[in-house]
DNA sequence: TGGCGACTCTGTATCGATTCAGAGCACGAG
DNA sequence: CTCGTGCTCTGAATCGATACAGAGTCGCCA
């Protein structure tokens, strides 16, 4: 009645009185093996409930599993909540989905797993790297592996297949913008910084997304105006993005004397600056402009709507995903980015 | 210089000059062998480029992979998008997520591929089913692997182990408010009926959650009133839910007699009820009461807020990762929902 | 009649690891 | 001196399938 274990392929071979190997053809090959034979082998699997070939055993004997892991180095929920995340995951999972690949969603590589076990384990044809480069070392017990692999906006990496945006031109688009319009008060919410606490030998970092800091450096300088004037505030990781631009807010308009233009780093920190202005009864654009980046559903959303550099993120996925299943190995592809003025922005008062 | 294969376990025994079992027991067992004896294979196996036992093959071994599927049938950007599966996904990542499991989104079963091939070839350890139970008998094809199997949501589903939510008595009791407040003429935006043009003797389905909508009916009949007098429309799937809401409620809204009160079956499509309302100028709730179900953020945030149904969603979630993880075979878990009274709703003008 | 190709089907090696029972050895207790 | 015990390490079997080369049969054509 109850059978401990499954039957396999070959119990249906040994049933029908065929080879292992014509079993296999019935469900891999039906043109190498007669119709009617296929049917019989269908009919007396369908009697044993033998499931058809286990994937697993397939996936060694093959070499390949379908399977391709998503590592994403901040807190997962973010994954689902922050607006430009959804809509790179949602490029990546609609090009996956399309080719009938599965995408996995690995568990955070964590700080007491300085080998990345997570990473060596996967079962997998190949990864997309969602997070910051600071992780190439543990990323490495991957590329041993010798799989195809994407980093995706991985700032210092090395990387051989990468495709990401022009961080640093978009900051300095942006901050130029605010320059011309005449800031000289400027300030930046910045990302959270990294922390690798637990991690010996690896010292504190620097704000994630250099990059987008250097572009803003870049613009200030090219400006001739002095880079430590700019005030720099990091978020924090509690809540929402949004909620940490709100603080960040605060902590920036606090100030005195109060910056009269904000680079966010993304359109949440935005949208959360925006909000803690409110909080303080302080118009934007009018007594304060703020820019954005992405270019999310949030930035045309606000009030005022958003200026923001806009940054193609569904292609992103796309184009991460599709170098991932074409197997480029060396494929460095950079996306353009684009000043987009809305109405956060205006002259200084 | 190149070597075409990545070494085995057994190129690392072999160049230490031990067993395939000592090597494997240095990555598995530390303590099954000497400090100084594992430290050499580490060492041998670093020099090699041994990037540490193949996971497909190990997973044959141990019968385990240590991924889960998730398999959802609508379109699959909905799942980041739509503010209910945003959360319920969550809960599940995240239980997983701390459990060293990763959640793999298997492709969306095709209406070409009738035997499911996608749920029988997927190599993980178990499967959370977060769509319509109408894919019972392709969701078959994976029972028979006897792995452990979760459904989420299955309106009809006869699957030994489930957790959903008491979705009739929710829009009941949404439903007999209105009807308390006053309203006669009532009017329901569902979700799109699913499509099964492309599977032979299948015929075309009800709509969406049918629980839901008898949960409406009960609260009519219970009233006392025709079931009949209440407009059903169905929304399609075009664009996001909320766009698909406002289409609804836009046909909702210009038939004649106008209903006085939308029952919609989820917030999305509530709100995009309120936008319709505000495209007409009708005033919410002073002429249109509209509820709606989940209880997401976008129930807080609309305006006015809106009366709904509140469901644990990120609770859903967890509980059905955890029911997963611990191979809870039998378990039928109904979470409980809450009428949440907003500003949605006041009696008919 | 011989030869060739098409069609079916088979046997064995292989994918890369883990498991399990047990062998060899050293050491302390009795 | 012997036995039991603990520590290391080994060998063979096994997980469940697919690849590859080839064997047998049959019909067709020269």
């Amino acid at each position: 009645m109850f059978s401990m274990s499954l039957p396999t392929l070959a119990d249906v071979a040994r049933a029908v009185g065929v080879s292992r190997t014509t079993v296999s053809n019935a469900y891999n090959r039906p043109d190498q093996l007669s119709k009617q034979l296929r049917d019989r082998i269908l009919a007396a699997a369908e009697d044993l409930g033998y499931p058809g070939p286990d994937p697993v055993a397939r996936g060694l004997r093959r070499g390949r599993t379908g399977v391709v892991g998503l590592v994403y180095d901040e807190p997962l929920s973010y994954m689902f909540t922050d607006p430009a995340a959804v809509l790179f995951v949602t490029g990546l999972a609609t090009v996956f989905d399309d080719a009938g690949t599965s995408l996995a969603l690995l568990p955070r590589l964590r700080v007491d797993d300085p080998d990345a076990g997570v990473l060596a384990e996967a079962a997998v044809d190949g990864l997309v790297s969602f997070c910051e480069a600071s992780d190439d070392e543990r990323i490495a017990a991957f590329v041993a592996r010798r799989l195809p692999f994407v980093t995706v906006d991985g700032g210092s990496t090395r990387a051989a297949c990468r495709v990401g945006i022009d961080d640093r031109g978009g900051t300095r688009a942006a901050t130029r913008h605010l320059i011309t319009l005449g800031h000289r008060r400027l300030a930046v919410a910045a990302f959270p910084r990294h922390h690798h606490e637990g991690r010996p030998g690896r010292p504190e970092r620097g704000a994630l997304r250099p990059a987008r800091l250097g572009g803003i450096r870049d613009a200030v300088e090219d400006a001739g105006l002095p880079w430590d004037s700019v005030v720099v505030e990091s978020a924090d990781e509690e809540g929402t993005r949004r909620e940490a631009g709100r603080r960040v807010g605060g902590r920036i308009l606090d100030r005195s004397p109060r910056p009269t233009a904000v680079v966010a780093m993304s359109d949440e920190l935005a949208a959360g600056v925006i909000d803690a202005a409110r909080d303080r009864a302080i118009s934007v654009p009018d007594e304060l402009s703020v820019v954005g980046f992405d270019d999310t559903p949030t930035a045309a959303s606000t009030a005022p709507a958003l200026t923001t550099v806009h940054q193609p993120l569904v292609a992103k996925g796309e184009t991460a995903a599709r170098l991932l299943l074409d197997g480029a190995p060396d494929a460095v592809v950079e996306l353009p980015v684009e000043l987009v003025v809305r109405e956060s922005t205006a002259p200084p008062p």
